[in-house]
DNA sequence: AATGCTTACAACCGCAACGTG
DNA sequence: CCACGTTGCGGTTGTAAGCAT
Protein backbone atom coordinates (compact mmCIF):
# COMPACT_ATOMS: atom_id res chain seq x y z
CA UNK A 1 0.00 0.00 0.00
CA UNK A 2 1.25 3.64 -1.07
CA UNK A 3 3.66 1.68 -3.31
CA UNK A 4 3.33 3.49 -6.65
CA UNK A 5 2.43 0.99 -9.45
CA UNK A 6 4.72 0.17 -11.63
CA UNK A 7 3.33 -0.17 -15.07
CA UNK A 8 0.58 2.19 -14.56
CA UNK A 9 2.30 5.37 -15.93
CA UNK A 10 1.41 7.10 -18.99
CA UNK A 11 2.79 6.03 -21.89
CA UNK A 12 4.23 2.68 -21.10
CA UNK A 13 3.70 0.16 -23.68
CA UNK A 14 1.95 -3.15 -22.44
CA UNK A 15 1.04 -6.14 -24.21
CA UNK A 16 2.92 -8.37 -26.58
CA UNK A 17 7.00 -7.13 -27.61
CA UNK A 18 7.87 -6.49 -31.08
CA UNK A 19 10.95 -7.82 -32.21
CA UNK A 20 11.91 -4.25 -32.34
CA UNK A 21 11.68 -4.16 -28.74
CA UNK A 22 13.52 -7.76 -28.21
CA UNK A 23 16.12 -6.35 -29.95
CA UNK A 24 16.85 -3.05 -28.26
CA UNK A 25 16.43 -5.36 -24.78
CA UNK A 26 18.56 -7.90 -25.58
CA UNK A 27 21.34 -5.49 -27.60
CA UNK A 28 21.19 -3.17 -24.42
CA UNK A 29 21.15 -6.25 -21.57
CA UNK A 30 24.43 -7.96 -23.73
CA UNK A 31 26.24 -4.40 -23.53
CA UNK A 32 25.44 -3.10 -19.85
CA UNK A 33 23.81 -5.98 -18.33
CA UNK A 34 20.52 -5.40 -16.96
CA UNK A 35 21.36 -3.54 -13.69
CA UNK A 36 18.59 -1.92 -12.30
CA UNK A 37 15.54 -2.89 -14.13
CA UNK A 38 13.81 0.26 -13.24
CA UNK A 39 16.27 2.23 -14.75
CA UNK A 40 16.89 0.21 -17.63
CA UNK A 41 13.66 1.13 -19.85
CA UNK A 42 15.10 4.48 -20.43
CA UNK A 43 18.55 3.57 -21.05
CA UNK A 44 17.48 0.96 -23.32
CA UNK A 45 14.66 3.89 -25.25
CA UNK A 46 12.38 1.17 -24.37
CA UNK A 47 8.57 2.64 -23.54
CA UNK A 48 8.05 -0.64 -20.73
CA UNK A 49 8.24 -0.52 -17.46
CA UNK A 50 11.19 -2.32 -15.86
CA UNK A 51 9.12 -4.91 -14.82
CA UNK A 52 7.98 -5.87 -18.21
CA UNK A 53 11.50 -5.87 -18.99
CA UNK A 54 12.42 -8.07 -16.76
CA UNK A 55 10.09 -10.61 -17.52
CA UNK A 56 10.77 -10.02 -20.95
CA UNK A 57 14.09 -11.39 -20.46
CA UNK A 58 14.04 -13.92 -17.69
CA UNK A 59 11.10 -15.81 -19.94
CA UNK A 60 11.53 -15.47 -23.26
CA UNK A 61 15.20 -12.99 -24.18
CA UNK A 62 17.80 -14.82 -21.66
CA UNK A 63 20.11 -17.15 -23.84
CA UNK A 64 19.53 -20.22 -21.41
CA UNK A 65 16.46 -20.61 -22.35
CA UNK A 66 15.45 -23.58 -23.99
CA UNK A 67 12.55 -23.57 -25.84
CA UNK A 68 9.65 -25.91 -27.54
CA UNK A 69 8.33 -29.41 -26.86
CA UNK A 70 8.58 -30.95 -23.13
CA UNK A 71 10.13 -34.35 -23.44
CA UNK A 72 8.77 -37.29 -21.48
CA UNK A 73 11.53 -36.75 -18.79
CA UNK A 74 10.71 -33.72 -18.15
CA UNK A 75 7.06 -33.87 -17.36
CA UNK A 76 7.75 -36.85 -15.58
CA UNK A 77 9.93 -34.57 -13.16
CA UNK A 78 7.05 -32.13 -13.30
CA UNK A 79 5.23 -34.32 -12.03
CA UNK A 80 7.88 -36.03 -9.32
CA UNK A 81 8.61 -32.44 -8.26
CA UNK A 82 4.99 -30.82 -8.10
CA UNK A 83 3.81 -33.48 -5.95
CA UNK A 84 6.84 -32.57 -3.28
CA UNK A 85 6.72 -29.01 -3.90
CA UNK A 86 3.19 -27.84 -4.77
CA UNK A 87 3.18 -24.74 -6.71
CA UNK A 88 6.63 -23.65 -6.40
CA UNK A 89 7.47 -23.35 -9.97
CA UNK A 90 10.80 -21.77 -9.14
CA UNK A 91 11.90 -24.85 -7.22
CA UNK A 92 10.71 -27.08 -9.89
CA UNK A 93 12.40 -24.90 -12.19
CA UNK A 94 15.74 -25.59 -10.50
CA UNK A 95 15.60 -28.54 -11.35
CA UNK A 96 15.03 -28.36 -15.05
CA UNK A 97 17.87 -26.45 -16.87
CA UNK A 98 16.77 -24.34 -19.58
CA UNK A 99 13.21 -24.26 -18.59
CA UNK A 100 11.85 -20.86 -16.86
CA UNK A 101 8.83 -21.59 -14.40
CA UNK A 102 6.59 -19.49 -16.04
CA UNK A 103 6.65 -21.47 -18.57
CA UNK A 104 6.67 -25.35 -15.98
CA UNK A 105 3.44 -23.34 -14.81
CA UNK A 106 2.16 -22.72 -18.08
CA UNK A 107 2.81 -26.57 -19.20
CA UNK A 108 1.68 -27.86 -15.69
CA UNK A 109 -1.59 -25.90 -16.13
CA UNK A 110 -2.34 -26.62 -20.14
CA UNK A 111 -1.22 -29.90 -20.04
CA UNK A 112 -0.25 -31.93 -16.72
CA UNK A 113 -2.01 -30.90 -14.70
CA UNK A 114 -5.52 -31.74 -17.11
CA UNK A 115 -4.32 -35.16 -17.97
CA UNK A 116 -3.94 -35.83 -14.01
CA UNK A 117 -7.93 -34.53 -13.59
CA UNK A 118 -8.79 -36.82 -16.15
CA UNK A 119 -7.36 -39.74 -14.87
CA UNK A 120 -9.34 -39.35 -11.23
CA UNK A 121 -6.02 -38.00 -9.52
CA UNK A 122 -6.55 -34.45 -7.72
CA UNK A 123 -3.81 -32.97 -9.02
CA UNK A 124 -3.49 -30.96 -6.33
CA UNK A 125 -2.68 -33.45 -3.83
CA UNK A 126 -1.98 -35.96 -6.17
CA UNK A 127 -4.26 -38.21 -5.04
CA UNK A 128 -7.31 -40.19 -5.91
CA UNK A 129 -10.21 -38.10 -5.89
CA UNK A 130 -12.59 -40.51 -4.88
CA UNK A 131 -10.84 -41.44 -1.81
CA UNK A 132 -13.96 -42.03 -0.11
CA UNK A 133 -14.43 -45.12 -2.39
CA UNK A 134 -11.70 -46.93 -1.55
CA UNK A 135 -12.24 -47.39 1.64
CA UNK A 136 -15.91 -47.56 3.73
CA UNK A 137 -14.94 -45.98 6.85
CA UNK A 138 -15.17 -42.43 5.50
CA UNK A 139 -14.74 -40.45 8.48
CA UNK A 140 -11.68 -42.68 9.81
CA UNK A 141 -10.46 -42.16 6.57
CA UNK A 142 -10.58 -38.25 6.46
CA UNK A 143 -8.82 -38.16 9.93
CA UNK A 144 -6.20 -39.81 8.83
CA UNK A 145 -5.68 -37.98 5.58
CA UNK A 146 -5.85 -34.69 7.48
CA UNK A 147 -3.21 -35.97 9.79
CA UNK A 148 -1.00 -37.74 7.55
CA UNK A 149 -1.09 -34.78 5.53
CA UNK A 150 -0.41 -32.36 8.39
CA UNK A 151 2.19 -34.60 9.00
CA UNK A 152 3.43 -34.23 5.33
CA UNK A 153 3.20 -30.22 5.51
CA UNK A 154 5.35 -30.23 8.68
CA UNK A 155 8.04 -32.15 7.23
CA UNK A 156 8.18 -30.50 4.46
CA UNK A 157 8.29 -27.79 5.03
CA UNK A 158 10.83 -27.95 7.54
CA UNK A 159 13.03 -29.76 5.13
CA UNK A 160 12.22 -26.85 2.36
CA UNK A 161 13.70 -23.97 4.96
CA UNK A 162 16.73 -26.41 5.84
CA UNK A 163 17.84 -26.67 1.99
CA UNK A 164 16.68 -23.50 1.31
CA UNK A 165 19.36 -21.91 3.76
CA UNK A 166 21.78 -24.71 2.45
CA UNK A 167 21.46 -23.85 -1.26
CA UNK A 168 21.02 -20.47 -0.74
CA UNK A 169 24.87 -20.96 1.04
CA UNK A 170 25.70 -22.56 -1.59
CA UNK A 171 25.03 -20.57 -4.41
CA UNK A 172 26.10 -17.41 -3.05
CA UNK A 173 29.74 -19.25 -2.49
CA UNK A 174 29.37 -20.58 -6.28
CA UNK A 175 27.67 -17.01 -7.72
CA UNK A 176 31.41 -15.26 -5.97
CA UNK A 177 33.58 -17.84 -7.56
CA UNK A 178 32.07 -17.23 -10.77
CA UNK A 179 31.98 -14.06 -10.34
CA UNK A 180 35.58 -13.71 -9.17
CA UNK A 181 37.21 -15.99 -11.71
CA UNK A 182 35.33 -14.11 -14.65
CA UNK A 183 33.22 -11.12 -15.04
CA UNK A 184 30.00 -11.99 -15.92
CA UNK A 185 28.86 -10.71 -19.37
CA UNK A 186 24.94 -10.56 -17.87
CA UNK A 187 24.98 -9.05 -14.71
CA UNK A 188 21.51 -10.05 -14.56
CA UNK A 189 21.85 -13.71 -14.56
CA UNK A 190 20.23 -15.04 -11.30
CA UNK A 191 21.68 -17.45 -9.18
CA UNK A 192 19.28 -20.05 -10.31
CA UNK A 193 20.93 -19.82 -13.29
CA UNK A 194 24.75 -20.36 -12.43
CA UNK A 195 23.60 -22.72 -9.32
CA UNK A 196 23.83 -26.28 -10.11
CA UNK A 197 20.86 -28.13 -11.12
CA UNK A 198 20.62 -29.71 -7.53
CA UNK A 199 21.14 -26.38 -5.92
CA UNK A 200 17.86 -27.75 -4.34
CA UNK A 201 18.19 -31.21 -3.36
CA UNK A 202 14.87 -32.02 -1.52
CA UNK A 203 15.26 -35.54 -1.15
CA UNK A 204 18.41 -35.53 1.05
CA UNK A 205 16.93 -32.64 2.69
CA UNK A 206 13.89 -35.41 3.27
CA UNK A 207 16.05 -37.62 4.29
CA UNK A 208 18.09 -35.97 7.34
CA UNK A 209 14.48 -34.70 8.65
CA UNK A 210 12.71 -37.73 8.34
CA UNK A 211 16.24 -40.26 9.04
CA UNK A 212 16.51 -38.58 12.15
CA UNK A 213 13.25 -38.21 13.54
CA UNK A 214 11.86 -41.59 12.58
CA UNK A 215 13.79 -43.73 13.18
CA UNK A 216 11.77 -45.45 15.21
CA UNK A 217 9.06 -45.60 12.69
CA UNK A 218 11.03 -46.89 10.41
CA UNK A 219 12.33 -49.90 11.83
CA UNK A 220 9.95 -51.58 10.57
CA UNK A 221 8.44 -52.23 14.04
CA UNK A 222 5.05 -53.13 12.95
CA UNK A 223 3.71 -49.66 13.48
CA UNK A 224 1.72 -48.99 10.31
CA UNK A 225 -0.21 -46.05 11.71
CA UNK A 226 0.42 -42.90 9.18
CA UNK A 227 4.31 -43.66 8.98
CA UNK A 228 6.43 -40.97 7.12
CA UNK A 229 6.14 -40.78 3.78
CA UNK A 230 9.52 -41.98 3.24
CA UNK A 231 9.72 -43.85 6.33
CA UNK A 232 11.00 -46.93 3.96
CA UNK A 233 13.72 -45.02 2.76
CA UNK A 234 17.06 -45.63 2.91
CA UNK A 235 18.97 -42.72 4.30
CA UNK A 236 21.93 -43.47 1.96
CA UNK A 237 20.34 -42.86 -0.91
CA UNK A 238 23.03 -44.43 -2.40
CA UNK A 239 22.17 -47.97 -3.57
CA UNK A 240 19.54 -46.29 -5.89
CA UNK A 241 20.55 -46.28 -9.98
CA UNK A 242 17.71 -46.18 -12.10
CA UNK A 243 19.14 -44.31 -14.93
CA UNK A 244 17.39 -44.80 -18.44
CA UNK A 245 14.42 -46.44 -16.38
CA UNK A 246 12.08 -45.09 -18.72
CA UNK A 247 13.13 -44.38 -22.77
CA UNK A 248 11.89 -43.60 -25.75
CA UNK A 249 11.07 -45.77 -28.00
CA UNK A 250 13.29 -45.22 -31.15
CA UNK A 251 13.38 -42.37 -29.46
CA UNK A 252 17.19 -39.75 -29.55
CA UNK A 253 18.48 -38.57 -26.33
CA UNK A 254 16.67 -35.94 -25.80
CA UNK A 255 13.63 -37.14 -25.55
CA UNK A 256 11.56 -34.80 -26.98
CA UNK A 257 8.97 -35.57 -30.08
CA UNK A 258 11.33 -34.27 -32.75
CA UNK A 259 10.42 -37.18 -34.83
CA UNK A 260 8.11 -35.70 -36.98
CA UNK A 261 4.97 -36.23 -34.87
CA UNK A 262 3.19 -33.65 -33.20
CA UNK A 263 0.64 -33.60 -30.63
CA UNK A 264 0.62 -34.95 -27.19
CA UNK A 265 -0.98 -38.25 -27.48
CA UNK A 266 1.34 -39.22 -30.64
CA UNK A 267 4.10 -38.42 -28.43
CA UNK A 268 2.92 -40.10 -25.40
CA UNK A 269 2.30 -42.71 -26.69
CA UNK A 270 6.08 -43.50 -27.64
CA UNK A 271 6.44 -44.17 -23.61
CA UNK A 272 7.51 -47.32 -22.45
CA UNK A 273 9.05 -48.74 -20.02
CA UNK A 274 12.26 -50.20 -20.14
CA UNK A 275 12.18 -53.54 -18.19
CA UNK A 276 16.05 -54.58 -18.36
CA UNK A 277 16.95 -51.90 -16.29
CA UNK A 278 14.94 -52.05 -13.89
CA UNK A 279 16.33 -52.69 -9.63
CA UNK A 280 13.95 -54.06 -7.31
CA UNK A 281 15.73 -50.98 -4.79
CA UNK A 282 15.11 -48.22 -7.27
CA UNK A 283 11.36 -48.92 -7.88
CA UNK A 284 10.41 -50.95 -4.65
CA UNK A 285 7.16 -50.64 -3.87
CA UNK A 286 5.65 -48.49 -5.95
CA UNK A 287 2.78 -50.47 -5.38
CA UNK A 288 0.63 -46.87 -4.46
CA UNK A 289 -2.94 -46.28 -4.80
CA UNK A 290 -3.13 -43.85 -7.77
CA UNK A 291 -1.25 -45.36 -9.91
CA UNK A 292 -1.25 -48.91 -9.51
CA UNK A 293 -4.73 -48.48 -9.22
CA UNK A 294 -5.04 -46.89 -12.98
CA UNK A 295 -3.56 -49.92 -14.69
CA UNK A 296 -6.84 -51.78 -15.05
CA UNK A 297 -5.02 -53.80 -17.85
CA UNK A 298 -2.32 -54.87 -16.01
CA UNK A 299 -0.91 -58.49 -16.42
CA UNK A 300 -2.39 -60.32 -13.69
CA UNK A 301 -5.89 -59.03 -14.32
CA UNK A 302 -7.32 -58.60 -11.10
CA UNK A 303 -5.98 -55.08 -10.21
CA UNK A 304 -3.51 -56.74 -8.26
CA UNK A 305 -0.43 -55.27 -9.03
CA UNK A 306 2.79 -56.40 -8.81
CA UNK A 307 4.95 -54.76 -6.62
CA UNK A 308 7.65 -52.51 -8.47
CA UNK A 309 5.90 -51.48 -11.72
CA UNK A 310 5.88 -48.00 -11.05
CA UNK A 311 7.26 -46.52 -13.97
CA UNK A 312 4.79 -49.49 -15.91
CA UNK A 313 1.86 -47.62 -14.11
CA UNK A 314 3.06 -44.32 -14.62
CA UNK A 315 3.04 -44.38 -18.30
CA UNK A 316 0.10 -46.21 -18.14
CA UNK A 317 -1.78 -43.62 -15.83
CA UNK A 318 -0.28 -40.59 -18.09
CA UNK A 319 -0.71 -41.91 -21.03
CA UNK A 320 -4.46 -42.84 -20.27
CA UNK A 321 -4.43 -45.51 -22.86
CA UNK A 322 -7.23 -46.96 -21.66
CA UNK A 323 -11.03 -44.85 -21.58
CA UNK A 324 -12.12 -47.35 -19.08
CA UNK A 325 -9.45 -47.23 -16.80
CA UNK A 326 -10.10 -43.96 -15.74
CA UNK A 327 -12.79 -44.88 -14.12
CA UNK A 328 -12.36 -43.95 -10.44
CA UNK A 329 -14.89 -46.05 -9.46
CA UNK A 330 -12.76 -49.21 -10.40
CA UNK A 331 -9.49 -47.70 -8.48
CA UNK A 332 -8.35 -48.37 -5.57
CA UNK A 333 -5.95 -50.89 -3.83
CA UNK A 334 -3.02 -52.38 -6.13
CA UNK A 335 -1.44 -52.92 -2.78
CA UNK A 336 0.41 -56.09 -3.26
CA UNK A 337 -0.04 -56.60 0.95
CA UNK A 338 -3.97 -55.78 -0.15
CA UNK A 339 -5.08 -57.10 -2.90
CA UNK A 340 -8.37 -56.65 -4.42
CA UNK A 341 -11.52 -58.23 -4.88
CA UNK A 342 -12.82 -58.56 -8.47
CA UNK A 343 -15.13 -55.65 -7.99
CA UNK A 344 -12.06 -53.78 -7.75
CA UNK A 345 -12.58 -52.93 -3.76
CA UNK A 346 -10.47 -53.25 -1.26
CA UNK A 347 -11.04 -55.46 1.58
CA UNK A 348 -8.85 -54.88 4.09
CA UNK A 349 -10.83 -51.23 4.25
CA UNK A 350 -9.22 -50.49 7.84
CA UNK A 351 -5.72 -50.41 6.18
CA UNK A 352 -5.79 -49.46 2.33
CA UNK A 353 -5.70 -45.92 2.70
CA UNK A 354 -2.46 -45.85 5.42
CA UNK A 355 -1.11 -47.95 3.25
CA UNK A 356 -1.55 -46.65 -0.19
CA UNK A 357 -0.82 -43.10 0.56
CA UNK A 358 2.45 -43.95 2.47
CA UNK A 359 3.39 -45.73 -1.01
CA UNK A 360 2.27 -43.21 -3.00
CA UNK A 361 4.84 -40.56 -1.56
CA UNK A 362 7.63 -43.21 -0.65
CA UNK A 363 7.74 -43.85 -4.48
CA UNK A 364 7.62 -40.63 -5.67
CA UNK A 365 10.06 -39.52 -3.41
CA UNK A 366 12.10 -43.06 -4.39
CA UNK A 367 11.59 -41.52 -7.80
CA UNK A 368 12.99 -38.37 -7.19
CA UNK A 369 16.18 -39.71 -5.70
CA UNK A 370 16.96 -41.88 -8.18
CA UNK A 371 16.34 -38.60 -10.78
CA UNK A 372 18.60 -36.77 -8.63
CA UNK A 373 20.93 -39.13 -8.84
CA UNK A 374 21.65 -39.46 -12.38
CA UNK A 375 23.42 -37.45 -14.55
CA UNK A 376 21.98 -34.43 -15.54
CA UNK A 377 19.32 -35.61 -18.31
CA UNK A 378 19.63 -32.20 -20.40
C1' DA B 1 -16.00 -19.20 -45.89
C1' DA B 2 -17.73 -17.79 -41.49
C1' DT B 3 -18.32 -18.45 -36.84
C1' DG B 4 -17.63 -20.19 -32.34
C1' DC B 5 -14.92 -22.94 -29.26
C1' DT B 6 -10.63 -24.68 -27.36
C1' DT B 7 -5.88 -24.63 -26.53
C1' DA B 8 -1.39 -22.78 -25.63
C1' DC B 9 1.44 -19.49 -23.97
C1' DA B 10 3.11 -14.74 -23.39
C1' DA B 11 2.37 -11.19 -20.46
C1' DC B 12 0.32 -8.73 -16.60
C1' DC B 13 -0.81 -7.99 -11.77
C1' DG B 14 -0.38 -7.95 -6.95
C1' DC B 15 1.79 -9.66 -3.00
C1' DA B 16 5.66 -10.84 -0.21
C1' DA B 17 10.45 -11.24 0.63
C1' DC B 18 14.67 -9.15 0.42
C1' DG B 19 18.14 -5.40 0.47
C1' DT B 20 19.71 -0.99 1.74
C1' DG B 21 20.20 3.49 3.82
C1' DC C 1 14.23 -0.91 13.88
C1' DC C 2 11.98 1.24 10.19
C1' DA C 3 10.80 2.91 5.69
C1' DC C 4 11.25 2.46 1.09
C1' DG C 5 12.85 0.56 -3.28
C1' DT C 6 13.72 -3.67 -5.86
C1' DT C 7 13.16 -8.28 -7.12
C1' DG C 8 11.01 -12.82 -7.21
C1' DC C 9 7.08 -15.50 -7.36
C1' DG C 10 2.61 -17.41 -8.35
C1' DG C 11 -2.10 -16.56 -9.93
C1' DT C 12 -4.60 -14.85 -13.58
C1' DT C 13 -5.74 -12.77 -17.97
C1' DG C 14 -5.46 -11.71 -22.93
C1' DT C 15 -4.95 -13.21 -27.34
C1' DA C 16 -3.36 -15.68 -31.37
C1' DA C 17 -3.59 -20.06 -33.54
C1' DG C 18 -5.82 -24.23 -34.38
C1' DC C 19 -9.89 -26.91 -34.74
C1' DA C 20 -14.81 -28.13 -35.18
C1' DT C 21 -19.23 -27.13 -36.84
Amino acid sequence: MGRSPCCDKVGLKKGPWTPEEDQKLLAYIEEHGHGSWRALPTKAGLQRCGKSCRLRWTNYLRPDIKRGKFSLQEEQTIIQLHALLGNRWSAIATHLPKRTDNEIKNYWNTHLKKRLTKMGIDPVSHKPKNETLLCNDGQSKSVANLSHMAQWESARLEAEARLAKQSKLRCTSLVEKQMGSTESSSTGTPAKVLAPNRCLDILNAWNRVWGTKHNDVSEGNGNEDLQSPTSTLSTTGNEESSTNLIELVGGNSSGSCDNGTTGDQECEEEWEYKDENRTESSIHGFNGISLASIDNNNKNGNGHMPSGNFLESFTDLLLSKSGTSNNPNTQGGGNSNTPLEPNGVNNNNNTCYEENNKNYWNNILNLVNSSLQDPPLF
